[in-house]
DNA sequence: CCGAATCCTGTTTGATACTG
DNA sequence: CAGTATCAAACAGGATTCGG
């Protein structure tokens, strides 16, 4: 065993956080999560919610999503073909942070955003 | 007014998230949150923590933090020159939302990345 | 409607060397 | 020690076009 890391330590949080930040990272992740959270959407509602996504970008972070096992996507082979994606039980348990996420993101808006 | 959000739909929280973004984006601004977090330190000692941070890069993020109240840069005028970071009370407010981010970093990592 | 494929651009990041 | 300067590489992101 190489080299045990305590869970205190500085060193822990930061391998941590750098997992975290792997499947966290960019600008749309966590905007497609939050989304998603709101409920099963399909590919348009979801660029239509974000709002300045292009579809390029949705639909390769979504990929990525799909690979951490954060989403899910159900093709419905009706006519026309539609495409639902949802979270993962993965996905649900970034609810909290999630939520700490956007109090933080409220309070820094508030502290800073407003005065400039 | 314009057009007031209210707190529970998912257009508020698309852009609380935005906004928490808009500070803690990118790979180096957690790590070196996590590393002040430990207790203030010196440009070198953050450096030597996170690893592979190159100067440059831990400069610009540093200064970046500072612009947006997260950390205060000291000059001490010693021989040779020191200089110490630490975090603003705003920054330790971060505290919530990095123990949330390091736990579920943590399952992340034993969910997935230990699997592949 | 839901994307895939291509092309192109600007920003981010990094390696390295150097300065007060 | 605490950075800057410079140059190159990598990547994120956008515009557009096309197919099932």
């Amino acid at each position: 065993m190489a080299k045990a890391i305590k869970k205190e330590t500085c060193q822990y949080r930061l391998i941590a956080g750098k997992d975290a930040m792997e499947v966290l990272q960019g600008k749309w992740r966590i905007p497609i999560i939050i989304s998603l959270t709101d409920g099963d959407k399909r590919f348009g509602e979801i660029q239509r919610e974000i709002g300045n996504i292009s579809p390029k970008m949705l639909s390769q972070e979504l990929k990525a999503l799909e690979e951490n096992k954060i989403i899910t996507r159900t093709l419905y082979d009706s006519m026309p073909v539609t495409v639902e994606y949802s979270l993962t039980p993965l996905g649900r348990s970034t609810d909290k942070l999630l939520e700490e996420f956007l109090k933080w993101g409220t309070h820094f808006r508030n502290e800073i955003v407003g005065n400039r």
